[in-house]
DNA sequence: ATGGACGATATTGTCAACAATCTCGTCAGC
DNA sequence: GCTGACGAGATTGTTGACAATATCGTCCAT
């Protein structure tokens, strides 16, 4: 079993410690407000402390972490407030790549998107709420990919890392669960139909619901 | 005149070279492809090396300059899909950011603009170009930060500077001037009416032909 | 017990020296 | 003249030591 001789205890690099505190917040390892302390990360990770500040620095040109001078890098944390902005950030530029998926949506994507319908529609039917998150952003960001945007693609992940765990929280509401998959399926239909308009509306009507869903869940957890 | 004793030759801060040649690269002093050599960098501003590099790092995370290892950070440019895209993504957040200053807007930052078009048509009137694209750009800025939204206007904000130059371009088209202008006076008609949707279309309309016109002009300097 | 001054420790900020790599002119060989 | 090897200088990457500041426990006076 002849092992690769060029990849063993390769040093992580910045943007790979970035990767790594990234991933660590989005998934709720590291809560807001959690002091980020150099050497720990240090510790846990094994790269150089150089690489660690750069990683920290670029955490916060993205905000999700804050630098107070002498007092180092902390988990930012977001008020419903900026969580609504977000949304609203989110409705236009899904939206339009919804637009433009639906005005350049070749017959592949198409059936590559219908495949993950049909797993949807499963989870509906199992009551799996946790995969139907996973699918559901798989979903949206086969849209995203497939609209020929990357500006877009870009600012739409960078918008999602601060929302990631509420992305998944509202559809352990059965409710929302179905109501969600329904629009899908609707703007599955206009997407093939080639309603290019009308599916950018249904879009921005799809997500501006999960976000007042999710206000009304998540509510009493902000001031 | 006794001169405030706290502010002598402080070296600068990381932030503050970022600005200085982020603000370089907006104003076409440093062109796309021109290598930014940190030695020349810290000559110039008085930094330290690590705020150079520390700067840098922070641009590349903008996607303003491009570093590669050994060879260090050059200007990035924008091929014309590029700034398609970018168009694109202006057209969802600022028209976003339009619909929710119409349904927000109050006399006091209506007047605001109203003022600004009032100084807007004058450039039409006396064909100053270049004070109608300082006052357009003014004008765009209103109507973000009024909307609320802080998110897109930081978005949006770091969608502006690769295209900086292109702003104002247009605008010494002549016919372009004075359609923009009509644009501008039709979306205050629809401001003032509360009429939110079609301010968002009329937005949405505004900024695409602005890229229609850009396009027919600019498109030899693209391959 | 309480509040405030003090100091030890922990943590972050800065800098300069050194290492690694690239660039470009030079020159030998064909 | 052309090509490729070579090497000096230029430029970037990395590390470690040191400085500046914050944190937190301790002790003393009241």
């Amino acid at each position: 079993m002849p092992c690769s001789p060029a990849d063993p205890p390769r040093p992580p690099t910045g943007l790979e410690i970035a990767d790594w505190v990234r991933q660590r917040i989005r998934t709720g390892r590291f809560v807001p407000g959690q002091r980020l302390v150099e050497v720990d990360i240090i510790r846990q990770t094994g790269a150089s402390r150089s690489k660690v500040r750069e990683a920290l620095k670029r955490l916060e040109g993205e905000g999700l972490v804050e630098i107070e001078e002498f007092r180092g890098a902390s988990v930012r944390s977001s008020t419903l407030d900026e969580v609504r902005q977000i949304y609203r950030a989110r409705m236009a530029l899904e939206g339009m790549a919804m637009h433009d998926f639906t005005a350049r949506a070749d017959p592949a994507m198409i059936a590559r998107l219908q495949d993950l319908q049909d797993q949807l529609d499963a989870c509906v039917r199992d009551r799996a709420p946790d995969r139907f998150g996973r699918l559901n952003n798989e979903w949206h960001r086969l849209i995203v990919e497939g609209s020929g945007n990357q500006v877009i693609a870009d600012h739409l992940q960078r918008l999602n890392v601060p929302i990631h765990r509420l992305l998944f929280e509202s559809f352990y509401d059965d409710e929302r669960l179905k109501t969600a998959n329904a629009d899908h399926r609707a703007m599955m239909a206009l997407i093939v139909a080639g309603d290019a308009e009308g599916a950018e509306r249904a879009m921005r009507r799809h997500i501006g619901d999960g976000f007042e869903t999710l206000a009304r869940i998540e509510s009493e957890f902000y001031s």
